[in-house]
Parts: C-alpha cells; structure tokens; sequence
DNA sequence: GCCAACGTTGGC
DNA sequence: GCCAACGTTGGC
C-alpha cells in the first residue's frame, strides 16, 4: 500500500464536498498533467491512502485523508465536449487521461499548513516543498507519519 | 491581483 | 529538435 498527497483548490472541489458525496465517494477527474496522469494510471492502487491538499487559499494545507477505491481508469470528462475538462485529443481508443476513485476517509482536526510543512527539515524533499505544481505526488511512509504527528494523531 | 515557475504549443 | 510565446498553477 502507498501514500499519495492530491491537491485541490476547495473553491473547485474542496474536503466537504468529498464528505458530502453519496458514499463519500467521488471521481478524482480532470488531471491534465502528464506526471501526474502517468501516477494516477500506473501507481495509485485501490486501498491507497491520500492527504488531500488544499492549495489556492490564504492558507494553504493539508486538510483530511481520503483512500482509493478504484484504481486508474480513462477520465471521461476528457470525452465530454460539454465537459470543461475535454480534451479533443483524447478518445475511447486513446484515452489519455487517467483519473481514480477515492472515498472521505477523515477530516484532521488540526490542519498541517504548508508553513509547518516547509518548516520541519524532515519533510524537505517533497515536491509540494520544491515549489513542483504536481497535483498527484507520491508520499513516503516516513512523510506521512510526520504529517499526521503535526496534526496531531 | 501579481508574478515566478514550469509545462505545452507551434513556427522554423 | 530548438526555443520563443503563451497558458496555467499556486504561493504570496
């Protein structure tokens, strides 16, 4: 099992909303980024767990855990001309896109923003600190305890 | 709202 | 295949 960190911007699609979802489920669509595509396609397994990422916000954050319920499967919005994530390149046979399923896991009760996070030495080397804008990034074991220390579990 | 970082596009 | 132009992300 491995450790991912999905970021969002909550005016889009925000922690709530995923906890408000029937099932508390929802699709992860509408990546368009390649690195990012190639994790959600080929890495990201079903019973994963997942730091969601507030991003865009006065202050930004890690706000709550979610887990995948189902692996990487082609993002049909890239599909859907009415969609604003279409994309015309893509098509059933060529999907390009990849997106999966994840499922409100829980909502930390002290959030870890990411000022604490460039703060603690030990957490340097994660792409959310080396200013990458990857929106799916992976995780290490090691991190993730360390981020759920600071928010106080 | 500004702007730096960085990914993508397209002319050559 | 280079690289300038352009678009997007996301912290501040």
């Amino acid at each position: 099992m491995a450790y991912w960190l999905f970021k969002t911007e909550p005016s889009a699609f925000s922690l709530d909303d995923l906890k408000n979802r029937p099932d508390m489920t929802e699709h992860w669509d509408g990546v368009r980024n390649y690195q990012a595509r190639n994790f959600l396609r080929d890495a990201v397994k079903t019973g994963d767990l997942v730091l969601i990422y507030h991003s865009n916000i006065p202050e930004p954050a890690v706000v709550g855990i979610a887990q995948v319920v189902r692996a990487g499967y082609p993002d049909f919005t890239a599909l859907d001309p009415g969609s604003d994530h279409f994309d015309p390149k893509s098509s059933s046979e060529n999907p390009i896109w990849y997106m999966v399923d994840v499922r409100y896991v829980e909502t930390l009760k002290r959030p870890v923003t990411l000022e604490q996070i460039k703060g603690n030495p030990l957490l340097a080397d994660m792409p959310l600190v080396r200013r990458s804008r990857l929106s799916i990034q992976p995780v290490t074991p090691e991190e993730w305890r360390i981020i759920l220390a600071m928010a106080g579990k």
